[in-house]
DNA sequence: ATAATGAATGAATATATTTTCATTATAAAA
DNA sequence: TTTTATAATGAAAATATATTCATTCATTAT
């Protein structure tokens, strides 16, 4: 017998991750239609066979990043939903994102595939469950805001606008860190939530 | 003799800007290269053959578009450029923004293109220029709001991560209004500029 | 009517990208 | 050293997209 079960399978996952950080960068950076096959397996550093063995097309690469997508933004949309405070989640929220910008996480890059989803035509039932969440993420928003508005925690104005406003700059924000890299800085909580969040809160 | 020069340059000029409304909306809703040629000539409402006798390559007419952004921005760079005053300047740039953004005017179309030029591998000498119109951007913004934090007009803080901030709103305010499309609703002009403009001063 | 001029077409060709698959490489056990 | 199970390769085939070009169409003056 050659290796083992588990040797085999750590060599899998092991070129799964690679395909993975290739494919996230380069989809986000170019797009899916710019984003050659070949592109993503020299970037992964493997043949072009490989990644075959791995994903029957490059679509259904696609598909599985974009379903991590849909479970991270699932998981915030929860959150908003739950009993705490408006401006400690909002809070939290930002800082996390700020943080990861920072860290030079992938969020950027998610974020830009949740993006490109939302402007697919023929999408896949994986791109169709984001495009969902992304739609509840705004009405959650929408209704945060209100929320703390009533708890004089946010400063009053149209909740839908201010929604639309803050996922904006969001968007902007991980769209700029991609094309500017390095001389990206991330601005501060402060000045992202300055236009939420009353004075005395701060 | 056939037609008359005029009624020839007529004929062509109309079916250039068709090409070139095609063209705007396709590359920035689905990139450079998921925007097929055949696409482009469907939405223009005539055929490939005509496109081509037009421009050589799918990459000329992307370089035209392009040449039209990067001239815009150097039109808005030169005024931030001018004396007046910086909370003016601000105050008069954003409302244009938001005005083009209600009245589907093409100015989210033409951020898009701006975005995608930014990261685009062998660039034309147009993407280069547009490139540094955008770098140019970037730099009168921190300076302009240094300047207003001087006049005391402007929020004190870090200018360049205001500056930041400031354009990765407005980026992905076209973002998501490309995005959503009817759903959309633009912010106030205070909503947009109360992370700078002192509380007074609106 | 006919000729002349340039716009307009779309099938044919060239090119690029994705996908397949026959073959090779690798490591462990017999 | 041979066998075995599966990973890994890359050239060839299939597919999609960009580009060319011989032909047709539309209009106006003769």
């Amino acid at each position: 017998m050659p290796r083992t079960q588990e040797q085999y399978e750590a060599m899998r996952t092991a070129t799964r991750n690679k395909i993975h950080s290739a494919a996230i960068k380069l989809f986000a950076k170019k797009g899916f239609a710019a984003a050659s096959v070949k592109d993503i397996a020299e970037n992964a550093g493997i043949s072009i066979g490989l990644m075959y063995r791995h994903y029957k097309t490059k679509g259904d690469l696609f598909n599985e990043l974009i379903s991590y997508a849909a479970e991270g933004l699932e998981a915030i949309v929860t959150r908003f939903q739950s009993d705490e405070s408006p401006i400690e989640l909002i809070r939290q929220f930002t800082l996390e994102i700020l943080d990861d910008l920072n860290n030079d996480d992938e969020i950027a890059e998610f974020y830009m595939l949740m993006n490109q989803s939302l402007s697919m035509e023929e999408p896949s039932f994986q791109i169709q469950d984001l495009n969902k969440q992304s739609d509840a993420m705004l009405n959650q928003t929408i209704r945060l805001i209100e929320k703390g508005q009533k708890y004089n925690q946010f400063k009053q104005g149209n909740a839908s606008e201010m929604a639309f406003y803050f996922l904006a700059s969001i968007q902007g924000l991980m769209m700029i860190k991609l094309t500017m890299g390095e001389r990206f800085e991330t601005p501060s909580l402060k000045i992202v939530t300055g236009f939420l969040i009353r004075d005395g809160h701060d």
